[in-house]
DNA sequence: TAGATTGTTAATCGATTAACAATC
DNA sequence: TAGATTGTTAATCGATTAACAATC
């Protein structure tokens, strides 16, 4: 198992996650594959296969114990790991992501800010001290750095992406509209905020079309 | 055509989009399904396939002619329409959309910032002055708002999604980790920062694995 | 005209759903 | 034990890719 999951399961996996943190909230101890469908708007069927990807979490005639199940899916997704960040780019974006609590909920220590802009070096975010873009290669040299956040414009970030993946970096959150293909040793997740907005605008073009 | 479109081909078209804007900035001035294959790194076949299902847009023998083709994609995601937007919470991720460049360039113009942290109420960001959240439905009365931006946390998601399309919103862009489910009249685009943080904890597992 | 490349139909592939035997 | 619900195989559905006639 584990092996040849599609990109679509994967990408439901946080949706398992958080509806099992609401159900333990709930003091929910149990749910078969049947309710959770019903909560979530997905098939049954879906979620008993989505899940055996990774193993058979359920118990026939119980259904999956919320508790459990929602430890294993963390330890899939690698909740329970502590992975170290930094935020390459202390706009707003960069300085809204160094706030962000679920961050330090999903595993991840920011350890370090950088920015290009002079004016931006020594202030604070969150406790952490913005530093020189120049002091990037030897603050990695120094500090383990699992994942880099890039909060920058388009025009540097292809640029940026190679430099931190060739010192080392495992992951990349790319915040910029820019898509980014690397090679091997890094995986990319893009963000892409502008894009939903103009999905947002296309679905709206179509609800009005509907209504008239 | 227009209907039936899936929802893979439609988040595709902003990418699309994005590519064609590069092009235009390098003056290219037409191009072939099968160049832009390449550079996209997806099949010809599907490019062709995914622009036919709003209409003819190419030309045998030619391919197609770039600046044509973003106007079209442009009109199809409502680039060229204006949106009136509002943000509710005026946290970090509020501040940091704000602020946001590309929300203007989608047709995006922010009227108004609500929140119900009276301490912030007054203030003022990117030139906007933030109001109370009891403000939002004389404000929205008075005001045509077609998008609510909710960066509030979860637990008060749903309630205040709720009064904003009932108070007549077409649109919701949603940073709260909870999915949000409406009725009817106003579309809703998830954004789940946090998905995206546990996705790549995955990949980055998978990736450890691979190179063990 | 000849060459290129589209629009579109048909074939393939993969993902979702249905069904049911296994089993708690 | 009987009932419930899983894990898993098979059937269906939809999306992607291939192929090619139409045509610029």
């Amino acid at each position: 198992m584990d092996k040849n999951v599609s990109a679509a399961v994967i990408r439901r996996l946080p949706r398992y996650y958080r509806y099992l943190t609401d159900l333990l909230k709930v003091d929910i101890k149990r749910i078969s594959s049947k309710e959770l469908s019903e909560r979530m708007g997905i098939t049954a069927s879906q979620i008993r296969q989505d899940l055996n990807c990774f193993g058979g979490f359920g118990q026939q005639g119980y259904g999956y114990n919320v508790e459990s199940l929602y430890r294993e899916l963390g330890k899939i997704l690698g909740v329970d790991k502590r992975f170290n960040a930094i935020i390459i780019g202390a706009g707003n974006m960069g300085n809204a992501l160094a706030n962000y609590p679920n961050f330090k909920r999903r595993g991840y220590d920011l350890i370090g800010i950088f920015d290009i802009n002079p004016e931006l070096v020594g202030k604070e975010i969150s406790g952490i001290t913005i530093q020189s873009i120049d002091e990037l290669e030897s603050f990695i040299g120094k500090n383990k750095t699992d994942i880099a956040i890039l909060t920058i414009p388009s025009q540097s970030i292809s640029e940026v992406a190679e430099k931190v993946a060739a010192l080392g970096v495992k992951g990349i959150w790319n915040f910029s509209p820019q898509d980014l293909k690397l090679s091997g040793d890094v995986v990319v997740e893009n963000v892409h905020l502008s894009d939903g907005l103009m999905v947002l605008g296309y679905k709206i073009g179509e609800l009005e079309q509907q209504n008239r």
